[in-house]
DNA sequence: ACCGGCCATCTTGTATACTAGTACTTGACA
DNA sequence: TGTCAAGTACTAGTATACAAGATGGCCGGT
């Protein structure tokens, strides 16, 4: 387990779920292996009660799997969850796009125009790290401007899933394509085109549709 | 606290939750009152832990709201929050339902058949208890039959904001409406008509939008 | 050699103890 | 009378202790 610095105001199981996620995308903590709170919470310098609390939150979306008297799992990669976790998320920022291009003030369009300009920034600039926090906060402001944040915290609850496999395909190099999707997008919302937003944000999401045999060949043992 | 006989079965914390889920959408815990863990935890003759994994649980979703040191509260009514869980409902299980045309068999629709006979049955028998598990039932079947279990689980979770308001409207007199929206949307599938499915799908859960307006104004305080 | 039962050692679930921070009450003092 | 401070009684967060079930090895008997 991989570990990095607790923030000053985060709560010890917020720290635990902030490890936890990163070290099972990040693989980590592999895919099948057996996860111990005690280990963990030794690891940690925790006690069990906040990493318990944790492992229980990953439970509710079918990350860590847990066994009573017998032990948790970091759950196998299930493409049947993969898929359905980019359905969702399919689906609800369809819908939500489509809505945006009614709703968007033009302080929202600011706002989306200033973080796609961001995105090329950093693109030249090689940061993927900041990439992807632009990346989530791209969608993450549609869901804001639409007054639908918390649909977005459940669904951004079952991303992990995907987050995963996106990790495990080597390259982000779909990066370039990610930004000029978003920079459609953003047009389409100028434009109050909602059918062609929506249709632009399915396409974009699609891409994420990772081919599953080639990395069940390069990862035997982490499927389910 | 209204409580119920513990199931055999059940964990500690299922019970917790349980308990606190009904006795929230039935008012039993009134909108904005304060909630002890300790309290809690002794009428449920539990101890803290289990009650506290359960609060955690629903302030997830917004329905309670944590406040470290100082107290938990049942969340005053959220009318943004009540859409919202009404759009996320009408957004997946319009698309959900659409898929299912695709999807369907033989075996699935005697399912939806049996089940939409069934409610016509309590319907003359009065058993409301009944009709409200066989309506879940209805919604659940269109999730499992397209493989969207996790998000139904995920979605389910937010839909009490919505049971809440639900059970404060006096009458469930739409229950003749349901079962027929129900016996439309079986026969749209049948049909293999995913468009017309998808729009009594919105269109019956669109029954769910309740004047907020009366129920303020019956409710005084128990809104923000 | 093989089978069965006991035991030591894991696991998670639950109960309880302790910590630290908030808010209100009470009472003394200006 | 008004104000401020100490004390008290709460809160949630965390640590730890205990309970109960699962597992696997070991040892003795057949």
């Amino acid at each position: 387990m991989r570990l990095t610095e607790r923030y000053s105001k985060e709560t010890g199981r917020e720290y635990a779920l902030r490890m936890l996620k990163d070290n099972i995308i990040h693989l980590d903590l592999i895919p099948g292996s057996m996860l111990s709170e005690n280990e963990l919470s030794s690891e940690m310098h925790l006690s069990r009660t906040p990493v318990r609390e944790a492992l229980i939150e990953l439970s509710k979306v079918g990350i860590v799997e847990i066994y009573p008297q017998k032990g948790s799992v970091v759950s196998l990669i299930d493409y049947k969850l993969v898929e359905e976790a980019r359905f969702m998320r399919s689906v609800l920022e369809g819908a939500v796009v489509e809505l945006a291009c009614k709703v968007a003030t033009e302080e929202d369009i600011t706002g989306l125009l200033e973080n796609v300009k961001l995105q090329e920034f950093y693109l030249e600039n090689r940061s993927s790290q900041k990439l992807l926090e632009l990346d989530d906060e791209f969608h993450q402001m549609l869901f804001h401007m639409t007054s639908k944040d918390q649909i977005y915290q459940l669904m951004d609850s079952i991303t992990i899933h995907f987050d995963r496999i996106r990790s495990m395909s080597l390259e982000a190099v779909k990066d370039l394509k990610t930004i000029s999707d978003h920079q459609a997008i953003v047009e389409a919302i100028i434009a109050k085109d909602g059918d062609g937003a929506k249709m632009l944000m399915e396409k974009h999401l699609s891409r994420y549709k990772i081919d599953e045999e080639a990395l069940r060949s390069r990862y035997p043992g982490y499927f389910k």
